[in-house]
DNA sequence: AGCACGCCGACT
DNA sequence: GTCGGCGTGCTC
């Protein structure tokens, strides 16, 4: 007589399939079994021990590959709930809290030696947010030490109990923050994040289960040890906890559903919170515990009455003179890379683009070679033009490289240095927006002067104010005495509320967002198609689109993103706008589900 | 995901 | 004729 198990493949398809198993063998939810899965032997997980089953004809396991559990039945509900929110299935959720060697058959036999409680810890997901939250905090300080000084004790309290993950956005800043951390918590400290070796994720995951500190970036979180007790999300606000490609996921949406799971608390901290944080603040889901910062000067500049032809204004070079003068040293921010924007034929005018993508080549002084700005793939540019063989190459457009030129030119007595190359003797230091990974440096300079603020404005999304906002505020961190900001735009209402309390901008933000249903409150999911071939490709687009809007949703498209072709392939998106809820995520789901993707066409989905 | 099957258009 | 690209169905 057979006995039967239920398990879970890494497919996109949410289902659970039947096999039998020989009951002499030991088989219990968690372990990994090899199985013949549509004719190919696969790595599945156990989720079930089901008593019997719908399907006659059943196949029997191929081989056992553990000894023991590898997951908890608190993971594969864990991996069950994170399915529901996003489009991936239960499946893939749950190979992704395996270290990748274990995903492949390898006959590894996991023998736990400190997991013994796991199975007792089980039940689904409470959904019911406003139940455990009261707990969760935002730690609001404009620099690392001081939020760290105000979460220390609560990681040493839960330290004597169990384990505690702080993430982290970047590697680079969490081994800085590890240096400090190493200090209070002295080889504890174990860090997990994907440019480990695959020893050292295996190492780390065996060993931090019990009572361990664990640093990581976002991905850190499907490795939580069994008796996790507190997640802290360091600078909660930065763009990399969304997960760029697939699967895409947002680093907060998870933590907070482990949480609430494990119904432990949640500490997030940061500079500004995420507007989404700060309405659950709001709502009350959220402590906010605030420590006083200092207030910053920001300055807003109309350069309106002046051409754009000359780049530096006669109040900006007025500025730099006093500057000099006075003996301080500044930043000169512009957030374009390379030297110039645009190159062309003087004669035919014809304009050199990247051959992989629609961008136009941009000239990096330094090799003097064309760069696309976007794939970062090098062209090298003729002497004389090769369409009209008569032409020289021209440069229009401003890159930060061209800005310190005429920098240099103007301020011929003055130090002046891109960022790379800056030294205690810069005067003047160009540099775009990656001056904010340095954030955390704590170097600071005297003056500011964003020369380009309209770009952050120019941007289309919904989030275009709110980033720009965070953007001019970080900056302001790093100069003493005043940041400078120039615009076209001066009653923009985004400049009055720099020198305002930060929460009146937050609280005017959220009124338009409730207003137009976006999020926190609406839910805005971008999903977008690429492929080689470009009619097909918009058919295709067109289709969904269609296939959405039969589902009455609100659906906007197929626009065209920026760049249209990357990399050799076309992209095209759509904007789907419903209400927040699972039932609405769950339309979303099943209709990209059904959209199947092709090797010459995929589609890939951000629900925010 | 990845593989088999079957439907059309192109072509030695 | 039949080769092959691509849409469709299916996996216990």
């Amino acid at each position: 007589m057979y006995k039967i198990i239920k398990v879970v493949v890494a497919i996109s398809l949410d289902k659970e399939f039947d096999y039998c198993f020989n009951p002499e063998l030991r088989i219990s939810r968690g372990m990994r079994v090899l199985v013949d899965f549509n004719g190919r032997k696969r790595v599945a997980i156990v989720v079930g021990l089901p008593k019997s089953s719908k399907i006659k004809k059943l196949k029997p396991v191929i081989k056992v590959l553990d000894q023991e559990s590898l997951l908890s039945q608190e993971k594969i509900d864990f991996a069950k709930e994170l399915s529901k929110v996003y489009p991936y299935s239960r499946g893939e959720f749950l190979f992704m809290m395996l270290p990748s060697y274990l995903k492949k058959a390898t006959g590894y036999n996991y023998k736990n030696t400190t997991d013994k409680t796991l199975s007792k810890a089980s039940g689904s997901a409470d959904l019911n947010e406003s139940k455990h939250c009261e707990k969760n905090v935002f730690i609001k300080a404009d620099d690392f030490l001081k939020r760290y000084s105000l979460w220390k004790d609560a990681v040493s309290r839960e330290l004597n109990k169990g384990s505690v993950l702080i993430c982290f956005p970047q590697l680079s800043y969490l081994l800085k923050a590890k240096q400090i951390i190493d200090k209070d918590f002295p080889n504890r400290a174990r860090v997990i994040c994907s440019q480990n070796k695959e020893k050292d994720i295996f190492f780390n995951w065996e060993k931090t289960r019990n009572k361990a500190l664990m640093l990581g970036t976002r991905m850190s979180i499907f490795y939580y040890p069994y008796d996790l007790g507190l997640i802290i999300v360091e600078e909660e606000n930065n763009a990399c906890y969304f997960q760029e490609e697939k699967p895409f996921y947002h680093l907060l949406d998870v933590a907070f559903l482990l949480a609430r799971l494990k119904k432990i608390k949640l500490i997030l901290s940061g500079d500004f919170p995420s507007l989404n944080t700060y309405n659950r603040i709001k709502r009350k889901l959220i402590f906010l515990k605030e420590s006083v910062n200092l207030p910053k000067t920001i300055k807003i500049i109309e350069t309106g009455r002046f051409k754009q032809k000359t780049i530096i204004s006669p109040i900006l070079s007025e500025l730099l003179r006093k500057m000099l003068k006075d003996d301080k040293r500044g930043v000169v921010l512009w957030n374009r890379k390379g030297f110039s924007r645009v190159i062309s034929c003087s004669s035919c005018g014809h304009v050199f683009k990247c051959e992989h993508c629609s961008a136009f080549l941009q000239l990096s002084l330094k090799s003097k070679e064309g760069i696309c700005p976007y794939c970062q793939k090098k062209a090298s540019l003729p002497k004389v033009c090769n369409y009209c063989q008569s032409g020289y190459l021209k440069n229009s457009g401003y890159g930060i490289e061209r800005v310190g030129l005429i920098l240099k030119k103007m301020f011929p007595e003055a130090k002046v240095s891109d960022w790379q190359d800056k030294d205690s003797k810069s005067q003047i230091i160009l540099s775009t927006s990656k001056i904010l990974s340095h954030l955390y440096d704590r170097e600071v300079f005297d003056l500011g002067f964003v020369l380009d603020a309209d770009s952050f404005l120019a941007r289309t999304d919904y989030n275009a104010t709110f980033s720009a906002f965070i953007y001019f505020k970080q900056l302001s961190f790093l100069f003493r005495d005043a940041l400078y900001i120039f615009t076209n735009n001066r009653n923009y209402y985004l400049f009055e509320q720099l020198n305002e309390q930060w929460n009146k901008f937050y609280n005017l933000e959220l009124s338009f967002r409730k207003k137009l249903n976006l999020p926190p409150f609406g839910l805005v999911a971008k999903l977008t198609l690429r492929a080689k071939d470009k009619n097909k490709l918009l058919k295709r687009a067109e289709d969904l689109y269609s296939r959405l809007e039969e589902r009455s949703q609100e659906v906007y498209g197929p626009f065209q993103e920026n760049p249209f072709r990357l990399r050799d392939k076309f992209r095209y998106s759509l904007i789907v706008k419903t209400k927040r809820g699972l039932a609405y995520r769950k339309v979303l789901k099943e209709e990209i589900k059904k959209f199947r993707t092709f090797s010459s066409l995929n589609l890939s989905a951000i629900l925010q």
